[in-house]
RNA sequence: GGCCCCAUCGUCUAGGCAGGUCUAGGACACCGGGUUUUCAACCCGGCAACAGGGGUUCGAAUCCCCUUGGGGCUACCA
């Protein structure tokens, strides 16, 4: 049976590139009826944040990616959180040391630094140099005592080329001499994540190893361990990378760089205001300027917002507040160095799983392009079935903090209906927005003021609307539409003569929902203020 | 610098492993037109690629080599 699994490390929320891994991984599993586990790599105590692990289970979630192990649903082969199987790493670094495996050091960092640069000077390889006794466990106990770092190193021995087979880049050949003893244990107890990788994956036995191609160089290195500790070696397959349109991967760091050149280039930015909207003290921001600290996401959020700008989307969660559909993402996610054996390219979970096949992947790293993404998610939210469609609507409306969350799941049905032809949730949300905010916080687009409703004749034609509405005997869109259909007819104008000044009347804008659901939607009484509103604000007659 | 991976339209890719059926197919983007009460959506049409050089072969996008270009790694991070 295929087990593969997913195995992040807990530093921030989950980012595009770790959940296409995730996907690819997971794809496997469900199509070859196998299992798929989750696991926390939080070997690294400076890196970890508290509530990552939380962030990146919720993310996993909204992919619709479930696991058949891991945190919060257990399993045979746990505890899933590296940090609590220490034990375990700690035995096999013992029966390494006691074979004569590996060894203990106590260099400083200061001296293991000294080293690598006199290698480089040297224009060598940094090869650890070996010790010809290894340190006994008592010297390392006295080491430890003194207060010199210990750590335990892998004793490389091997003469013989390392081949990785992989799965699909055939045999690739690493020379051994190039491979130093490297770091098993490091001096806090904590193993490093090659030991506790190769440990782990062999003790939950995972059969097949999907990760990033920035791994490849470590896999001579995860082979060896396996041959020392007399371990299988799982199937392995390195993907392509994903890069980002301004060269290299795609990386977290995009979205903060992105900020920090919108900051520089708009002029007249009140900078203490700014520092103030995102919880940052004066001093904070002027380091994130100068590009020495990484202020956390939801500071970055906050400039972006008060600011008014857009950050490319990095971490699935983004993507989740600027509308798009779990199902795009998975979608598009797979069609980054993968592609089916047909024409289709819109798939949903299922179709996915049925057409996934390891050997139509390819080698070559691809760009995200967020362009094809709208394109597919206009597709996915005509696929996906309306009442899924709601409860993504919802989701997205209580992340965002809309006030559209208000309405009931009826009302959002009804929101979706008559936004056909929507790319995002986003759109939809915005279009509506005007319904479910106060009569007197309508914010008038000035653009559309002076192109509209400053128009001649406007608002002559919203006081003819505001009269006709009085006598209206029903309120519905389709009386609307024949009450201003007929009074563009009378008027010898096209609709739209009658139709926008209408919409930048109720809404603020030029876009809105059809104009006789958009007016239905805000009712005869509110449609009625907002007009004589707009009328006092902007007619000069 | 060293080691490793990769190379088809602007982008994602099909074709490559089993060389002729490829005057290289699709999707997105873009451009032009249509539809239209706004924004979208929708419909029709168009532009556009085998990185370069050398082999192998009757024949190369496809196999081999070199060059160039891009990417990754080079930690007591994962």
């Amino acid at each position: 049976m295929i087990v593969t699994r997913f195995a992040p490390s807990p530093t921030g929320y989950l980012h595009i590139g770790g959940a296409r891994t995730a996907l690819f991984n997971w794809l496997l599993a469900r199509k070859s009826g196998g299992r798929f586990l989750l696991r926390i790599e939080d070997t690294d105590l400076k890196r970890n944040t508290p509530t990552a692990t939380q962030q990146v289970l919720a993310d996993l979630r909204w992919l619709g990616i479930d696991w058949d192990e891991g945190p919060e649903v257990g399993g045979p082969n746990g505890p899933y959180f590296q940090s609590q199987r220490l034990e375990i790493y700690q035995h096999y670094v013992l029966k390494l040391i006691e074979e004569k495996k590996a060894y203990y050091c106590f260099d400083t960092p200061e001296e293991i630094e000294r080293l690598r640069r006199e290698a480089e000077a040297k224009k060598q390889v940094f090869l650890y140099p070996r010790p010809a006794h290894f340190p006994e466990p008592e010297e390392a106990r006295k080491a430890q005592a003194q207060g010199r770092p210990v750590t335990v190193r892998l004793a490389v021995t091997e003469t013989e080329p390392i081949v990785v087979q992989d799965l699909l880049r055939g045999d690739v050949v690493f020379n051994p001499a190039e491979i130093g003893d490297f770091v098993i244990l490091k001096s806090d107890g904590f193993p490093t994540y090659h030991l506790a990788v190769v440990v782990d994956d062999e003790l939950m036995g995972v059969t097949h190893v999907i990760r990033g191609q920035e791994h490849l160089m470590n896999t001579p290195n995860h082979l060896l361990l396996q041959r020392a500790l007399g371990f299988r070696t799982p199937a392995y397959l390195h993907m392509s990378v994903t890069v980002s349109e301004s060269g290299g991967k795609l990386s977290k760091r995009e979205r903060p760089e992105a900020l920090r050149k919108a900051i520089q280039e708009k002029k007249g930015v009140d900078l203490d205001a700014l520092a103030k909207a995102a919880g940052l003290s004066r001093q904070e921001l002027d380091l994130f300027l100068a590009g020495e600290k990484m202020p956390d996401v939801p500071a970055i959020d906050a400039m972006a917002a008060f600011l008014g700008v857009h950050l490319p989307e990095i971490n699935v969660v983004d993507f989740l507040k600027s509308g798009y559909l779990p199902e795009t993402m998975v979608n598009f996610l797979a069609l980054l160095g993968w592609s089916p054996a047909g024409r289709q390219e819109i798939m949903d979970r299922q179709e996915l799983i049925e057409a996934f096949d390891l050997s139509r992947l390819n080698k070559s790293n691809s760009l995200f392009d967020r362009k094809k993404l709208l394109a597919f998610n206009t597709e996915h939210i005509k696929r996906v079935p309306l009442k899924t469609l709601v409860r993504h609507f919802r989701v997205f409306l209580e992340a965002t903090g809309s006030p559209v969350a208000a309405a009931d799941d009826a009302m959002l049905e009804h929101l979706i209906r008559i936004n056909e032809g929507a790319r995002t949730l986003a759109q939809i949300e915005e279009k509506c927005r005007f319904a479910f905010i106060p009569d007197e916080a309508v914010v008038y687009d000035p653009e559309a003021v002076k192109k509209v409703l400053q128009k001649e004749g406007a608002a002559d034609i919203l006081r003819t609307i505001a009269q006709r509405l009085e006598q209206l005997k029903e309120f519905t869109a389709e009386s609307l539409e024949v009450m201003l259909r007929n009074l563009a007819e009378e008027t010898q104008v096209g609709l739209g003569k009658v139709a926008q000044p209408l919409r930048v009347a109720i809404t603020g804008t030029t876009i809105s929902p059809p104009i006789f659901d958009a007016v239905n939607l805000l009712g005869l009484e509110r449609t009625r203020k907002r007009i004589e509103r707009a009328i006092q604000l902007f007619s000069h007659a």
